[in-house]
DNA sequence: CGATTTTCATATGTCTTACATTTAATGTTT
DNA sequence: AAACATTAAATGTAAGACATATGAAAATCG
């Protein structure tokens, strides 16, 4: 491993950047141990806090776990799905937030990609992904809920609904555009009657789902984009008409 | 900001964490420069090395940068669609290598999503997005290539495809999805009539993408899907065999 | 002899201090 | 007024020390 001391970027960001490497091409493997600090420290020739630095951030990417102690020392993680997604979802945040996507852009985007999961969901789909999507109807449906707590729980809907394709992958990608939504949709303040149109439309879905009948289930979602989209337009018309 | 010193994690993951969370809620806001090292030290209340720790993980993530100099100090990024890109394709790399995810789920979520795309791609693709398709069939066509230029021409052909929808959300996502598959890919051997046949369902594609008839372009690609899969299958197959 | 306790070595976590380097603003000189 | 030198503030890096966690070996006791 070799380190540019001229370099224009840090030696952290070197010493990360090798090690990083070393994970992707499979040098290092899962639960492989790396060398002590001060190990490290003598064979990049740094110093230790200048290893830490890198080795906090390989941390803070969840690609090694430290452990203290005698037989301690920075192993090499197995990335998983579960841990990966919490990053997904606060970069899928920051990115839309930063940005200014419209909510037009970010709600045509989700929906979309939810698309491409019906019929898989819709071919596969557990009981109990089918339980989850109608408890979580039912629970919507209750009088005195928040307009948060309704927006979780369609974040809830929509979730059963990914994971019905049974492909850790898309459930993983579909994770940050669902989410990332949830910012946006809390801006928005449902009305009760809103929410029994947005209530029927689940309801639409999760009887497609229900008959594992794939096309309708896009045809569904695509009415909730409807929906969606229209009510998020006369919201932010009324709110922009206001000032 | 408080930290608890008396926490299981460490106090740089913590210090990392009260930042991270000022930076979401909007406390911190895009190109405000957070106080100086020694500053953040004296506040949290730990030693400089501790804060510089708790900043590199943050600079992990591309949520701030720093600056040396008079004027010098860490600034919260404007986290761009094009900074998070390699780190969601580094992240979804490992997952797929780390996690014993077979080719077949790969490919299912990747087709499946890319379908997504299809009819926004077909409607608002411009003659440049369609321009780098042709383009990148010919280089596809070209003799002498090597397996793995061939692949890396394929992203670029799935990559433009995927731009043409125009939905920066989109592509964002699909970069993960479409370039995670590459060193799968890279696994397979194409002889030349496997070549010839994934060139002319490009082929296929590019024709509907400038017919922009979404649903030929759906169907195409699905067409695509099945050849890949069961090239895939066979040499897959072929190389068990032979142990 | 076996089980328990103690000791110890090793590693990370943290602090302190110091110095190097970069960079912009300020001051000085010609 | 322009060019140059100085300075101050900030990050980058190094070195050493101590605290703390933890597993393993050694010592002790029943």
């Amino acid at each position: 491993m070799k380190i540019d001391p001229d370099s224009t970027v840090d030696l952290s960001a070197q010493i990360a950047g090798a090690i990083r490497d070393a994970i992707i091409s499979g040098s290092l493997i899962v639960d492989e141990r790396l060398p002590s600090e001060a190990e490290l420290a003598e064979q990049f020739d740094v110093s230790r806090p200048t290893v830490r630095e890198a080795l906090k951030r390989l941390a803070a990417q969840s690609l090694i776990r430290t452990q203290r102690g005698a037989t301690g020392g920075a192993f090499v993680n197995r990335l998983s799905f579960e841990a990966a997604q919490p990053q997904q979802i606060t970069t899928s945040t920051l990115l839309l937030s930063m940005n200014a996507v419209s909510f037009e852009t970010a709600c045509e985007a989700r929906y979309a990609l939810e698309r491409a999961c019906a019929p898989l969901s819709a071919a596969r789909r557990t009981p109990d992904h089918l339980a989850t999507m109608r408890a979580e109807i039912h629970r919507q449906a209750q009088p005195g809920l928040t307009d948060e707590a309704f927006c979780a729980s369609d974040v809830a809907f929509h979730r059963a609904l990914v994971d019905g394709a049974g492909n850790p992958v898309l459930s993983y990608q579909l994770a940050g555009a669902v989410e990332a939504m949830q910012p946006l949709m809390n801006m928005i303040t449902f009305t009760a009657r809103d929410r029994a149109r947005i209530i029927a439309l689940h309801e639409g879905i999760a009887d497609a789902i229900e008959a594992q009948d794939g096309g309708a289930t896009a045809t569904a979602l695509t009415a909730l984009e409807q929906e969606t989209q229209t009510l998020a337009q006369s919201v932010f018309a009324a709110r922009a008409a206001r000032r």
